[in-house]
DNA sequence: CCTACCGATCGGTAGG
DNA sequence: CCTACCGATCGGTAGG
């Protein structure tokens, strides 16, 4: 019934289609996202969401790394202005903290990264390779922090980045666990005192 | 086509169904497990499977309650035998190396509850309950060691225990993510080191 | 524990 | 972007 979009038409569509498909693989992890609930919550056809992506994977790889975006612009942008080392290792913690607890709108079932690495951290395929390889980024724009704190004289000489950021990943889990599975109000000062200890000259 | 059996060989059957229960979950999460999948597994009829649970929840519990019971074997109760406190402890994390490292028969998609909490962490229901229960147990079990470590003197006076064990729970899912995602050799390692670190007086 | 079935939903396609 | 449809599989039941 509805006739042809023009193409900025069908570009904000298949926006609205990825932020819903986001929010929903928050809760339901990114195989119980479903098309027909996609459809029914947005008010469209099944065909009509799939059209924009084809297959059900290719939604999965648009809905991560449309989180991916969100991602960006709420955790590493903000950071971006604060000083390479310490004072930026700090304002992307910080970040995680705002992103996790009050874009809970956004994301209902918390990190979406978390979710889909544990749910295909057993599995082959285009979409585990692609939470792995965003993992790996991020991992590595924090190790080169850690290694400039270290340059910097603000970390121990002998202190190990990789070992750092390994650290700093559990505490964001044991973070996104205490919000999500717990809703632990102190989750937010456990996760700062955390950080406190680990990024300590 | 196959008789009735006795209560022995339908108890035996049920731990068949509920071992590769969990094992399947640990990849594919409890959603994941689908009754079909496990019937043709085991050379089963579906209805040979649901007939002893009733229900897919039913059968998610006591999957989730198996695997609990293969974590105990496997963690609490080689610790038993170590002096309450800070030995414990060391003795519990090393238990988790080894669970996570090989145990991989068991589960080969890493640790059970940690796929399970975050799958669950943002729905309500008994399955996300039974999780909560379980999660909250150990870490009341860990909680307890680590104030009579304090005790002992062999944690600092004004260590906190809760503190102490939300970062150890954090280090946890950074290892299992090390193994499964990234299949990280150097993981157990980087666990020892975080745990020292942890537990240093 | 099996066969035989149920309605619902899955991902996906044809055609407009 | 829709309607109309496909085969496969889902959880679950009846009856033996």
């Amino acid at each position: 019934m509805s006739p042809r979009k023009t193409a900025a038409e069908a570009r904000t569509t298949r926006e609205r289609i990825v932020s819903h498909s986001a929010a929903i693989a928050s809760v339901e992890g990114l195989q119980g996202l479903t098309i027909g609930r996609l459809a029914a919550d947005l008010g469209m056809s099944k065909a009509g969401v799939l059209g924009h992506f084809g297959t059900k994977q290719a939604l999965q790889l648009a809905a991560l790394d449309g989180a991916a975006a969100v991602f960006t612009r709420l955790v590493w942008e903000p950071a971006a202005d604060a000083r390479a080392g310490l004072e930026r290792l700090n304002a992307v913690c910080e970040a995680w903290i705002t992103y996790l607890e009050r874009e809970r709108e956004a994301f209902p079932g918390g990190c979406l990264f978390t979710t889909a690495s544990i749910e295909f951290d057993a599995r082959g395929g285009p979409v585990h390779d692609e939470v792995a390889r965003l993992f790996r980024m991020w991992c590595r724009r924090l190790t080169e922090d850690v290694r400039i704190a270290v340059n910097n004289g603000e970390l121990p000489e002998n202190a190990d980045p990789e070992q750092i950021v390994f650290e700093l990943v559990g505490v964001y889990m044991a973070f996104n666990q205490a919000i999500q599975l717990f809703a632990d109000p102190e989750a937010p000062n456990r996760m700062r005192r955390a950080i406190r200890r680990l990024l300590a000259a």
